[in-house]
RNA sequence: GCCGGUAUAGCUCAGCAGGUAGAGCAACUGAUUUGUAAUCAGUAGGUCCCGGGUUCGAUUCCUGGUGCCGGCACCA
C-alpha cells in the first residue's frame, strides 16, 4: 500500500492506490482546482491515475510551465475533437504543445479558411463545456494498428508502427474522439478552461520531411487565464509594431521591389545605419589584427569547382551568361577570394596568423518562400573574415574571435546569446584525428572563456566543427548570426599552403568566422529588437532642432552646426509649423533627441532637450547639452533604453 | 520549392452582383509665428500587380505568371 511522499517533506500513507487528484483534494480544494496532472517519481500522470506503489509526488498546477504545457497539449486534442466532429473524413495526426500554444495537423482534401477556425474554436468552447471525461487506456499494439486503419486514420497507424516495442499503446478516450497519446492529459476537458484562440493555418509536411504530403496545421494559443491570454495577444500586436518592415518604412530606410525580390533598396538613412555599422566594425577588426581586402564578385565557374562549391552549393548560386562564352558565377561566400590572396606569394609559419577581413556583397538564390525582408535575403553583406593559422593556433585564435563576438554584441545591446556547438557529421571529408584536435579546439576555447553552450551532435559542416551564435531578442525571439568553423578541407582543396618551421610545406587550417553574420539581416534584428529607437551612436540621425518661431532659425542653425562639430549627426527643422506638430513627426520617424529652441533658448543660449519615448524635457545650456551627447557617444552601447 | 491567403493613391484601407474608382493620413500650394505627439483651407495624385481569355465593355469573372503575407521545408 502506498506511502506517498509531498514536496513539504512529508509523507502521507494510504491502505489503497490513490490518484493525484485524491491527494490533492485532500491537502487543498484550491489545489485540486488547479491541478492538472501529478509528477510521480519524476515523471507525469494522469490525475485519475491510480498511484499503487510508494512514491514521492508532486501535484502539477495550471499556471506552473509544465502545466502550461499540458494544458496546451489538451486544447491540441480538444481541437482535433472539434474538428473530427466538424469534418468526420478529416485524418489527424499530430498536435503537440509547442511555446506559448499549440497545433494540431490535420490531412483533408479541401483546405481550411480563416473562416473555419472561427467555427472550429466555438466547436472546442462547446466541448470545453461539455466537460467529457478523459480517460487513459493501454492498448494492445496490433489491435491499435487495425483500430486506427478501419477508422481511415492512417497517419496513427503509422505512428503506431514506430513505436519502439518495449513501450506502451496509450490511447485517450473524450467522448467519442480517441486518440493515440502518451499523455498525460487533464481528468475532463472542462479544466482546460476557455482561454484559449486559433491563431492561423498553414501549410506543414508529413514528419516534416519535404517528401512526403503536406498537411494543414492549424496553430493556437492557450493559457491558464483569459488574462494571460489578452496579455499574449497584446504582445503579438506590439511585435507587430516594432516588426523591422514596418520600421523600415516608417524610418524611411529601406525598401523592396518586385523586380528584385530579396534584395534591398537602402535609403540614405537606412544606408548611413549600415555604414555606421559598418566603421564600428572596422574598427572592432583593425583592433584585433585583421587585415581587410576586397575580392571580385564575379569568378569563373572553374574556381568553383574546385572549391567544391559547384556542387554541393550550386542550387544555390547565381551565375551569368556573358559573349566569351564564360560561365561567371556570383560569389555566395568569400572563402576561395580569401584563399586567393593567401596564395600570393610564399608564407611564412611566422606570417600566421594571418586574419583577412571582408565585408562582401554576397548572392545566394535563396527558395522564394524563404525570403523575409531583411531578415532573410538574396544578396547580403556579410561582416566575413578567414583566420589562416596552424592547427596549434586554433585555440588561441577560437577564444580571441569568441571574446570579441561576446563584446561587439553587448555593444550593440545584445546581452542574451546562444552558443551552439555542432560537431562532426556521418558525411565528412578529413581524418578523426583531424577532426578530435579541430573540435577539442572549439570546446577548449568554450572552457576558457567560460561560455555555456548546448551540444549539436552531427551538426557541423562537413569541412569542419562550429560554433554558433544565436541572439535572443528583446521580445525572446532566437537569430543565429555569428559563427565560428574549423575548416579542415578548404585549403589544402585550393592549393594553400605554408612553409613549417622544417622548412617544409604544410596546409594551413582556415577558422570561418563571421560575427554579424549579415548586416542586413543585423540591422532587422536590431531594428526589432530596439523597437526602432537605436543607440544615439547608430542612428542615422541623432538630433534635429526645432524651431518654436521663425525668430529661432538663425540659432537653430547655429547649434546644429556645433552638433556636426561635435561629431553628432544634426539636422535643423524650420518649417513654419506648432511645435507639437514637429516633435510628434520626429518622434514617429525615431529621432532620438529633439532640441526644441524658441525665444528664450536663442535669449539664453539653452536648448530645450526631449528625448524619444520620454515626454519629459530639460533645458540646459548649449554646451552642456553637447558635451552630454558626445559622452554617450563615446560610450556606445551602454545606452539605457 | 510546398500549402493557404493576398495585390486598388506614398501609407492604411473602402468600393465595383461587369459600365475604367473613393476616404483618412502623407505630398504640394496658401494662410497661420505657434512652447513639446496631428492648425485651417485648397490642389494634385491611380496601367485598380503583369499576360491571356470570356464579354459590346474587365479593376471586378475565368486562366497563367509574379510579388508580398502566414506557416512548412531549406539556410552548406
Amino acid at each position: 500500500m502506498p506511502t506517498i511522499r509531498l514536496p513539504d517533506g512529508s509523507t502521507r500513507r494510504y491502505d489503497h492506490p490513490v490518484t493525484g487528484l485524491q491527494i490533492a483534494e485532500a491537502i487543498g480544494k484550491s489545489l485540486a482546482r488547479d491541478a492538472v496532472a501529478v509528477r510521480v517519481d519524476g515523471s507525469l500522470w494522469d490525475l485519475t491515475r491510480p498511484i499503487s506503489t510508494d512514491a514521492a509526488i508532486e501535484i502539477v498546477t495550471r499556471e506552473s510551465p509544465e502545466g502550461l504545457e499540458l494544458l496546451r497539449h489538451d486544447a491540441a486534442h480538444v481541437m482535433a475533437e472539434a474538428v473530427k466532429e466538424l469534418w468526420p473524413d478529416t485524418q489527424v495526426t499530430i498536435g503537440p504543445a509547442i511555446e506559448n500554444g499549440f497545433y494540431y495537423d490535420f490531412a483533408r482534401n479541401e483546405a481550411f479558411t480563416p473562416e473555419d477556425l472561427a467555427v472550429i474554436e466555438e466547436r472546442m468552447k462547446a466541448i470545453v463545456e461539455r466537460d467529457e471525461i478523459i480517460v487513459r487506456e493501454v492498448w494492445d499494439r496490433n489491435e491499435a494498428i487495425a483500430f486506427f486503419r478501419t477508422r481511415g486514420e492512417e497517419y496513427k497507424a503509422e505512428i503506431i508502427e514506430v513505436i519502439p516495442g518495449e513501450e506502451e499503446i496509450t490511447v485517450y478516450r473524450q467522448g467519442d474522439f480517441i486518440d493515440l497519446c502518451r499523455g498525460p492529459h487533464l481528468p475532463s476537458t472542462g479544466r482546460l478552461g476557455q482561454a484559449f484562440h486559433l491563431l492561423r493555418v498553414s501549410g506543414a509536411y508529413w514528419r516534416g520531411d519535404a517528401r512526403n504530403p503536406m498537411l494543414q496545421r492549424i496553430y493556437g494559443t492557450a493559457w491558464a487565464t483569459e488574462k494571460q491570454l489578452r496579455q499574449y495577444l497584446q504582445q503579438l500586436e506590439e511585435a507587430e509594431k516594432r516588426d523591422h518592415r514596418r520600421l523600415g518604412r516608417e524610418m524611411d530606410l529601406f525598401h523592396f521591389q518586385e523586380e528584385a525580390p530579396g534584395a534591398v533598396f537602402w535609403h540614405p538613412k537606412g544606408w548611413a545605419l549600415f555604414q555606421k555599422l559598418v566603421d564600428y566594425m572596422r574598427q572592432r577588426q583593425a583592433e584585433a589584427e585583421y587585415q581587410e581586402v576586397n575580392t571580385p564578385e564575379l569568378m569563373d565557374r572553374s574556381l568553383w569547382e574546385a572549391s567544391g562549391h559547384w556542387e554541393s552549393f550550386g542550387e544555390n548560386m547565381f551565375t551569368t551568361g556573358t559573349v566569351d562564352g564564360r560561365c561567371y558565377a556570383i560569389k555566395p561566400m568569400n572563402c576561395p577570394g580569401h584563399v586567393q590572396v593567401f596564395k600570393q606569394g610564399i608564407t611564412s609559419y611566422r606570417e600566421l596568423p594571418l586574419r583577412l577581413a571582408e565585408f562582401g556583397k554576397l548572392h545566394r538564390y535563396e527558395p522564394s518562400g524563404s525570403l523575409h525582408g531583411l531578415l532573410r535575403v538574396r544578396g547580403f553583406t556579410q561582416d566575413d573574415a578567414h583566420i589562416f593559422c596552424t592547427p596549434e593556433q586554433i585555440t588561441s585564435e577560437s577564444i580571441a574571435v569568441c571574446r570579441q563576438i561576446l563584446d561587439i554584441y553587448r555593444d550593440l545591446g545584445f546581452e542574451d546569446v546562444r552558443i551552439k556547438f555542432a560537431d562532426r557529421p556521418p558525411v565528412r571529408v578529413g581524418s578523426n584525428d583531424v577532426w578530435d584536435k579541430a573540435e577539442r579546439a572549439l570546446l577548449e576555447a568554450l572552457k576558457v572563456t567560460g561560455l555555456e553552450y548546448t551540444h549539436n551532435p552531427g551538426e557541423g559542416a562537413f569541412y569542419g566543427p562550429k560554433l554558433e551564435f544565436v541572439l535572443r531578442d528583446a521580445i525572446g525571439r532566437d537569430w543565429q548570426c555569428g559563427t565560428l568553423q574549423v575548416d579542415l578541407n578548404m585549403p589544402s582543396r585550393l592549393g594553400a599552403s605554408y612553409i613549417g618551421e622544417d622548412g617544409h610545406k604544410h596546409t594551413p587550417v582556415m577558422l570561418h568566422r563571421a560575427i554579424l553574420g549579415s548586416l542586413e539581416r543585423f540591422i532587422g534584428i536590431l531594428l526589432e529588437h530596439h523597437a526602432g529607437h537605436l543607440p544615439l551612436w547608430l542612428a542615422p540621425t541623432a538630433a534635429k532642432v526645432l524651431t518654436i518661431t521663425s525668430d529661432a532659425d538663425d540659432y537653430a542653425l547655429d547649434v546644429v552646426q556645433q552638433l556636426r562639430n561635435a561629431g553628432i549627426v544634426a539636422e535643423a527643422d524650420l518649417r513654419n509649423e506648432k511645435i507639437s506638430y514637429k516633435v510628434r513627426e520626429h518622434s514617429v520617424a525615431k529621432v532620438p533627441v529633439l532640441l526644441a529652441v524658441g525665444a528664450r533658448e536663442v535669449e539664453q543660449k539653452t536648448v530645450a532637450l526631449r528625448r524619444l519615448g520620454s515626454k519629459a524635457q530639460k533645458v540646459l545650456p548649449l554646451g552642456q547639452a553637447i558635451s552630454e551627447l558626445r559622452e554617450e557617444i563615446a560610450a556606445r552601447g551602454r545606452l539605457a533604453a
